[in-house]
RNA sequence: CGGGGCGUGGCGCAGCCUGGUAGCGCACCUGCCUUGGGAGCAGGGGGUCGGCCGUUCAAAUCGGCUCGCCCCGACCA
């Protein structure tokens, strides 16, 4: 039942991927310039939803949005020896500027540790001016070899906090709140999209960290997606940078920082997460339309009752429901249902001149609800004028809920436990693999050269007890979670 | 950056091997007619064939260089 020119997920899901993002208009490949994409009104629409959920969490838990600039001294980025090594190859470079050479080229943002850094250490004096708390959305440019819209770009668009802390526990506590009341929470709330939280293994923190955690999300294909990061940076930059303050007994010390992004390869998660062969599917949270209106006539009689009808239907939905009406005139209503749910929008609405009559619309929405009708048919309902308002809301979180439901569903069905490393080779190609582990960095990449999959995190609820490592045949204490990653 | 594939109206493609004034489907425009799951008919507009250099009387077609895109791999949010 795939649309016309989109390639079946079973087929090709990497060309699947790209034709949905083609066909439901997020994003232009901007072709002249290497890397990056033009993100197109829907694509950008859905990134103003996401920066809406998340500025939302971010300010309530405490912190205010500042800018730093986009521009930062080049030996800024040297001052940090894992951070250099971490960011050096992916970074661009303006040397020349004004006509004449800069003496000191400044490199384009890849991440604002350095040059925040910078400012934090002429802003912070004392205990008392900590925590600082501070966020930026930004774009930022990482000359990565290989790219793919929304889920890695040259260029992105994302937010970056940065806050000083007095002391360890307290980054760490602003660390981990960071991962899940703003970011897990978002994701599964507003994106119902289920993630995986968990510690970073030395091989894959942050350039720089102490540690980093992640929220993960397994994408249709069983791989996983690190959706949003965040790093205890320890006093690695703080030392670098010379953030230091008078703590109370007035002895100098050097702070604690915190860092943490998502991006807008958080779009490119919900495309792999909940779209399906027919093209893009949004949750109702985040959809910039929620309901599609179409409007079913044969003559221009017929056209002015039911457009007079939806007027009346619509009129108490204003700041409750995003909607919109398709009246285009010169298309079927046929050729209509199946680009919007090429589009994504969760719910259709049909009214026609039997519905004026019976004081009924059709209603169709984007997936298959639990307790509907079963796969094959296209659900569609048809309920009375009556309450519609509420029935629509009931139905925007019921299909926001259903997609939560299948897409753990899902993750659940292909998440393995792996008790040797034979089973995990065989098992990495499909999903999620749990295991114990107790290996070292080189056994990681070891693992990495022969199966492509790295561990994604040590989840942060570990079971307790004890188990032999799935490599080395140890005792281990700690689950790991192996994937393939994108 | 390595291996593979591909650049021809907005999109998808044919034409290239064997050089000779650029074609098809969809989309678009106009009109009629249609509209509860991708309608139909008629008329019409739109492309210096990715770019540059070369071979030739003549290049989409042959040769060289270059740029870009897609897939696979190494790097990454």
């Amino acid at each position: 039942m795939a649309k016309e020119g989109i390639t079946p997920r079973a087929k090709d899901y990497a060309q699947w991927y790209l034709d949905i993002v083609r066909g439901a208009d997020l994003a232009d490949y901007a072709e002249v310039v290497r890397g990056c994409i033009v993100f197109k009104p829907t694509g950008y629409a859905l990134w103003e939803a996401i920066q809406r959920g998340l500025d939302e969490r971010i300010k309530a838990s405490g912190h205010v949005n500042a800018y730093f600039p986009l521009l930062i001294p080049k030996s800024f980025l040297m001052k940090e020896a894992e951070h250099v090594e971490g960011f050096a190859p992916e970074v661009a470079e303006v040397t020349r500027a004004g006509g004449q050479e800069l003496s000191e080229p400044y490199v384009i943002r890849p991440t604002s540790e350095t040059i925040i850094g910078y400012f934090y250490s002429k802003w912070v004096r004392s205990w008392r001016d900590l925590p600082l708390l501070i966020n930026q959305w930004a774009n930022v440019m990482r000359w990565e070899m290989r790219t793919r819209p929304f889920l890695r770009t040259t260029e992105f668009l994302w937010q970056e906090g940065h806050t000083v802390h007095v002391d360890h526990d307290d980054a760490e506590r602003e660390t981990l709140m960071i991962l899940n009341d703003v970011y897990a929470d978002f994701a599964e709330k507003d994106m119902a999209l289920p993630v995986l939280r968990g510690i970073k293994t030395e091989k894959e923190k942050f350039a720089g960290a102490l540690r980093s955690y992640a929220i993960e999300v397994m994408t249709q294909d069983g791989r996983a997606l690190q959706a949003g990061t965040s790093h205890n940076l320890g006093q690695n930059f703080a030392k670098a940078f010379e953030i230091t303050y008078a703590d109370k007994n007035n002895q100098v010390q050097h702070a604690w920082t915190t860092s943490w992004g998502v991006s807008t390869r958080l779009i490119g998660a919900t495309i792999m997460g909940h779209s399906d062969d027919d093209g893009l599917v949004l949750p109702p949270r985040l959809a910039p339309i929620q309901v599609v209106i179409v409007p079913i006539y044969k003559n221009d009689v017929e056209k002015a009752t039911v457009l007079d009808a939806i007027d009346k239907i619509t009129a108490e939905w204003r700041g409750k429901i995003r909607f919109y009406l398709d009246a285009r005139d010169h298309l079927t209503p046929g050729f209509k249902f199946n680009e919007w749910e090429l589009k994504g929008v969760p719910l259709r609405m049909e009214v026609g001149p039997k519905d004026v009559q019976k004081e009924s619309v059709a209603l169709a929405p984007r997936i298959v609800l639990e307790g509907s009708v079963p796969e094959g048919k296209k659900p569609k309902s048809f309920v009375p004028q009556a309450g519609l308002t509420e029935h629509v809301s009931n139905l925007m979180d019921r299909i926001q809920h259903g997609l939560y439901e299948r897409a753990l569903k899902f993750r659940e069905a292909h998440t393995f436990q792996a008790n040797n490393y034979d089973e995990l080779k065989g098992q990495v190609d499909a999903g999620f693999v749990r295991c114990w582990w107790a290996g070292s960095r080189a056994d990681e990449e070891k693992i990495q050269d022969e199966t492509k999959a790295t561990i994604r995190v040590l989840p942060i609820d570990q079971p307790g007890g004890k188990g032999k490592c799935v490599y080395t045949g140890k005792e281990a204490h700690t689950i790991a979670v192996f994937a393939r990653a994108y």
